[in-house]
DNA sequence: ATATACCTTCGAGTGAACTCTATAGCAAGG
DNA sequence: CCTTGCTATAGAGTTCACTCGAAGGTATAT
């Protein structure tokens, strides 16, 4: 039996990642050896599709660029490197919840601003 | 009994925006009409550094500075604008909770992957 | 067989938001 | 009066994360 393998576009629309973008986060080393059909077409596997599935959940939190590549390069190096991995995305933890923190805290006051728009409205169309 | 006013290095100091970004967003129009002393160094009232604490809000929460620009020349423009700037607000509002709703979302996501190592880590020193 | 719609690599281009450089005027301490 | 450090303007440069274009090989439908 087969392991199903996808093509580039296949992987693009299933991630929201561009062709051309798969092919970048490849180059910086945020996805290892993606394996090649007879024609060098990019074959990606199910676990690739995970892996670019979690690393879009680090990208939407604000982990730059430099970071995922450092955590994929300790992923790449095997058992090894999971304490420090684990290290890593507990620091990520923590500066998330900083940054809900204080979008929520920012949130509160722009809807104060809102409240106080709301009253000049009403006063002036008294 | 005079206004006080504050040189660029000491509003740089309250918001910790450059004196670089300072002049930059008055030249984006996001500040109207900074003062000048004898010398034509600008100078900053009270007004304007609240105004720039509000502007500072809607950065750490995402809005685009061109959002920001439009908003800034409503407010610019006087009390007829107070209820375009309202429904702005309100739909900045609704932008910023989603963010933080998916920032939930990954965060939790997250912390399962940390979950997931510590068990390895368990089973490994077993 | 030909059109179209994929795929490849490599390098250049884009947009947002700063950030810095160069050149020059002003100003308070020793 | 000189040094240090502020201020000014205009325009160029930087960083990040893509995004595109060119040139060419491959694959499927008619």
């Amino acid at each position: 039996m087969k392991i199903q393998t996808f093509t580039i576009q296949k992987v693009s629309d299933m991630t929201g990642l561009s062709p051309h973008t798969l092919r970048y986060y490849e180059e910086l080393g945020l996805l290892n050896k993606i394996g090649r059909n007879e024609h060098s077409y990019r074959m990606y596997t199910q676990a690739d599709i995970s892996w670019i599935h979690f690393l879009l959940r680090l990208r939407s939190t604000s982990m730059p660029i430099a970071q995922m590549q450092q955590f994929s390069s300790l992923r790449s190096m095997g058992d090894e490197t999971i304490a420090l991995r684990l290290e890593l995305l507990e620091n990520h933890h923590n500066q998330v919840q900083e940054q809900i923190d204080h979008l929520t805290e920012n949130l509160d006051k722009i809807a104060r601003k809102i409240h106080h728009y709301k009253e000049l409205l009403n006063n002036g169309s008294k």
